[in-house]
DNA sequence: TTTTCTGCAAACGATTTGCATACAC
DNA sequence: GTGTATGCAAATCGTTTGCAGAAAA
């Protein structure tokens, strides 16, 4: 079970680093608490909060998304389409091993939870003497669904 | 022993699709060719080729190295850096499975060979039935010389 | 009251596009 | 000759920055 941030951790956050709460942090914080499992953008962020409020500039969005990050409430992820793309981080420490699966029929992205890279990684140490801090993992291919839509490898001519 | 292509190759491709021969196709073609194990950005191909030619305009490098993607002569990587990068194909289908280990320290791109993933791969279409066609995996952390000069996990503070 | 934040608009860097001219076929 | 390619400049897209007014501490 993933405990999730709540704005409580995000106050205690910024005052560790003099910054302060403000409301639109904390509806920010709030846009992704309440979509668990997506993967947003920035402009997807302020299309949301200027639904709901008047004016939501784009650089406070920016700003505050970055914020987040550096606090590691949030996780910045690039799926390759152009823009970068956040998601809650969840408390646990192993959310680092959760790979993203994007579907190149209808866009949608799933995880998968997965340790195999550390095996990969000590062997990358030992062959090139390489010692890995990060990784960036994706697959690109057919999700179940596009897949029983009649996507996939075999119908790939289907263009 | 990866074979490498070659401008003959460059004119049969462009001719299978109805496309031009033009010394600027050759010419970007040769940078690549001549820079194994790069991984050069429009702007670094621009400015090899300008030094050497008078006008290279920089839209005909993009068009040109996407056409010569299309035709699979080059392979698009994407090391984070916010712009795109290319590098020469092989003529082995298993090009696929080498990873780009970045170092966080001096910049530099190394690779490794590894066929682990397919394991993976085969794990993941078992569990959630998502066939996966194709995969980027970058590794992040610090080269064998930058750790030896005391950078490193275990000095990372040393900011 | 002091410092940090916000929103706007302008700046930015990578990439794309429109268009008239130049070149490959 | 005909159609594709080139080079330039302007446009675009995501993101960043400068700045004056607003709001948290």
């Amino acid at each position: 079970m993933a405990r999730i941030f709540t704005v409580d951790d995000l106050r205690d956050r910024l005052q560790a680093r003099q910054h302060k709460m403000t409301p639109q942090r904390q509806m920010i914080l709030q846009v992704f608490i309440e979509r668990p499992g997506e993967h947003l953008s920035a402009e997807e962020v302020q299309g949301i909060l200027r639904d709901n409020f008047d004016s939501f500039g784009m650089a406070t969005v920016y700003r505050n998304i970055e914020l987040l990050t550096d606090l590691e409430l949030l996780q910045k992820i690039d799926l390759g389409d152009g823009k970068a793309r956040y998601e809650l981080n969840t408390k646990e420490p192993t959310s680092h091993n959760h790979h993203h699966l994007i579907c190149i029929a209808c866009g949608k992205i799933s995880e998968f939870n997965d340790d195999l890279l550390d095996g990969l990684e000590r062997s990358i140490f030992e062959k090139c003497g390489f010692e890995v801090t990060d990784h960036q993992v994706k697959f690109f291919g057919y999700c179940q669904e596009c897949r029983e839509a009649g996507y996939g490898a075999e119908n790939d001519d289907a263009d």
